[in-house]
DNA sequence: AATGAATGAGGCTTCATTCAT
DNA sequence: GATGAATGAAGCCTCATTCAT
C-alpha cells in the first residue's frame, strides 16, 4: 500500500524540519559540535527518525550545504543578465541583490566558511560550492567585460575583478559580529560597486 | 635544582614545536577532528608531554590562535605609518606587505576564519582576535583619513572603506585553492588598492 | 469474511519463502547478522509483512530450525528398518541416505551447528534438536544391535557405536569447503560403515 | 621513561585475562552477543582497556581463535611421530592425546566450529584454522600410511582417513552435552582407533 | 619533566518492534 | 493483510584527562 498524500507531505515537512535545525546547528557550532541528538531535540523528532531521512551524519551535512544553494542561492546570485540594454542599472541592481543575498544567508555562509576552510575534510560538499563558484565567476566576468565595452565601468582584468567581488562579499561575512553587519548592510554596495573599477 | 639553561632552551624548542603542529592540524582539521594523539605524534613528542606544556586542549588553541598573531603578525600588520610624508608611497607599500603577509598566514588564516565563523564556540581566541580587528581598522581608518587630506584618495566613508578592505583580505583566502592563490598574489595589490578609491 | 482458498495459497507461498530465505541468512551470517530488513528483502517481501507471518526474530529463527527438521530431515533420517530381513543391505542403504541427506543439508546444518554451539542461547531449538537426536540414536542402536545379532557386525558398545555415527556425520560437515565436501561424497560412505564395525 | 619489568608484567598479565575472558564469552555467547563490556567486566577491567590491548572486538576475535592454538594446541595435536619404531604404541598414544586434549578443548571448540560454520562471516581466523587442519592431515596421513605399510593397519585410502578421523574429533564435540561427553571421554577412544582400520 | 596506561563519558549507527494508514 | 515510518535502546569506538612510575 502506497503512502497517502498526507503522509507524504507530513514527511516531507518532517524532513524540512531537521534540515532546518541541523542548518542552524552545523553553521553555529560547526560538523563535530553538532550531534545528532542535538538535532533531533531541536527538530522536536525522535532521534531515530533524523536517520529515516538522512542516510548518516555525513550525508545530513551534505544536504545542509547543497539544499540551500540549489534551492534558494543558486537562481538568486545568478539572477542577472550580462546582455541587457542599460547595463550600469543592471549592474547596480546586480550588487543590491547580491548584498542583499549574503546579509540574509548569515547564517548559510557560516557553513559555507566551514566547508571551503577545511575542504580536506569535507570534499563532497566542497566540490559543490567550489562549481558553482566557478559558474558564478564566469557569469560575472561576462558582465564585466560587457560593461566595460559599453563604457560603464574602466578596463581592468575581468578575472581579478570578479574573483575580488566575490571575495569581498564571502569577506565582509568574516569582519563583522551579527548586528554590526545589518547595521551597515545598505552601506556595502559602495565598495562592492567601487571593486568593479565605476567610470566617474 | 634550578633548571640549566640548556634545558630551558630545550623546554622552550619542545614547546615551540608543539604548537607548531597543532596550529597545521587544527587549521586543517579543525578543533574536534585535531586529538591530542595526533599532535603529539606530528611533533614527535610523547603523548604526556603536550600536558606538560598545556593544561588542556582548550588552552593550547588558544595558544595556537593567539601567539602567531602576537609574535608575528600584529606587528607586521600595524607596520605602517598614517603620518608619513609620502603617503601614496606608503599606502602601496602597506598594501604590498598586507597581501604577502595574508599570502604567507595560509594556514593561520584558516584557523583565524573557524574561530571568526563560529565565534560562540571559541569565546576566548574570537575576543583575541576581535581586538586586534578593531586596533587594525582604527590605524587603517587613520591613513585613509590622511590620504584624503592629502589627495592621493578620493572621499569615502572611511570606516566603511577600512571595513572593506579588511573584508577582502579575509575573503580572497575563501575564494581560491591553495594553488590559485600562490599564482595571482602579484595581483590582488590591484583591486586592494582599488577598495581605498585612489585618485586617478 | 473468510480467506478465499487463493488467498490461502497466496499467504502459505509468502510465508514459506520468508521463512526459505531465513533459512539461508541465518546459516550464512548467522543469528545476530540477520536482520528482519535482509530477510524481507531477500524474500522480496516488505519489511512489516515478516512479523505478519512470525511473531518475532526469535521465533522466526525457532521456525528457521524446526520446520525443515520436521519437514524434511525427520522421516528421510529415519527412513531404514530395524528388523530388516537382509540387515546388511539394509544397514548400507541407510549409511547411503544418511551421506546423501547430510550432503545436502549443507546449509541446514550450518543452522544446526550454531544452535548446538551455543545451545545456552537457543535453548528452545536446541531442546527439538536434542530430542531428535535421541530418537535417531536409539533407533542406530537398534539396527546395530539387530547388526551384531546376526553376525553382520562385530561386537561393540552400541551406544558408543551410534554416537560415534552421528558425530561423525555432523564432523565431516565440518571439516571441508563446501566444494571438497561435494567431491568426496561417495567416499565417506567408507568410514562411515566403518564406525559400525563391520565383519569382514 | 621505558616501562618497568614490574609493569611490563602487569601488563601483560591484564592482556592475558581479557583474552581469557574473551575466548569464554565468544564461545558461549557468540561473537555478537559477546560485548566488549561484558569482556572487559568478566576480566575486572575497565571498558576502555580492552582497546588498550585490541585494536577493536574484530582483532579480540582473532587473537581468541588464534592464541590458543599458537599457544597451546598446535603443538600437542602434532606431539605423534609417523616414523616411530613401534606404529601401534605410537597411534594409540596419539589418539589418547588428541581425545584428550579434544575434551579439554571444549570451550575452545566452540569457538572453533563458530568460525568453520560461519567462515564467510570470519575469514581471517578461518584462514589460519585451515592453514592448521591441513598441516595436520597431511602429518596424520603420514602415520597412517607408515601403520599401513608396517602391518599395522589395513589397506585404506589414507586422505580420506585423515579427514574422517579430524571429522569425527570435531563431531563429538557436537553430539553431547558437556556433561556427557567428559563421562564417557574413555570410550571414545575405541571408535576413533577403529576409524583408522586396525587389523586384527 | 616524561611517559603512556587507565578510565569512562559521549557520539554515531543499527535494528527489533510498534503502529498508523 | 500490507506497508514502512517512528522510536530508542544498545553496541562499538574515540578521546580528553588523570596519574603512577
Amino acid at each position: 500500500m502506497p503512502l497517502s498524500h498526507k503522509q507524504m507531505k507530513a514527511m516531507e515537512q518532517k524532513r524540512e524540519k531537521i534540515l532546518e535545525q541541523a542548518i542552524l546547528l552545523f553553521a553555529e557550532q560547526g560538523y563535530e559540535s553538532t550531534t545528532i541528538a542535538k538535532v533531533a531535540k531541536a527538530a522536536g523528532v525522535s532521534f531515530g527518525s533524523v536517520f529515516t531521512y538522512f542516510e548518516n551524519k555525513d550525508q545530513l551535512f551534505y544536504h545542509a550545504v547543497t539544499e540551500p544553494l540549489e534551492k534558494q542561492y543558486r537562481e538568486a546570485m545568478l539572477d542577472f543578465n550580462p546582455n541587457a540594454e542599460d547595463l550600469l542599472t543592471e549592474i547596480k541592481s546586480m550588487i543590491d541583490k547580491h548584498i542583499t543575498i549574503f546579509i540574509e544567508m548569515r547564517t548559510y555562509l557560516q557553513l559555507v566558511v566551514q566547508v571551503i576552510g577545511q575542504h580536506t575534510k569535507f570534499p563532497e560538499p566542497f566540490k559543490v560550492l567550489d562549481e558553482f563558484s566557478l559558474t558564478f565567476i564566469l557569469k560575472l566576468q561576462k558582465i564585466i567585460r560587457n560593461g566595460q565595452k559599453s563604457g560603464v565601468l574602466e578596463e581592468s582584468d575581468e578575472d581579478l575583478t570578479a574573483t575580488a567581488y566575490l571575495g569581498f562579499l564571502l569577506g565582509i561575512r568574516l569582519t563583522f559580529t551579527d548586528y554590526a553587519v545589518s547595521r551597515v548592510r545598505e552601506k556595502f554596495k559602495i565598495p562592492a560597486f567601487q571593486l568593479l573599477y565605476p567610470k566617474r
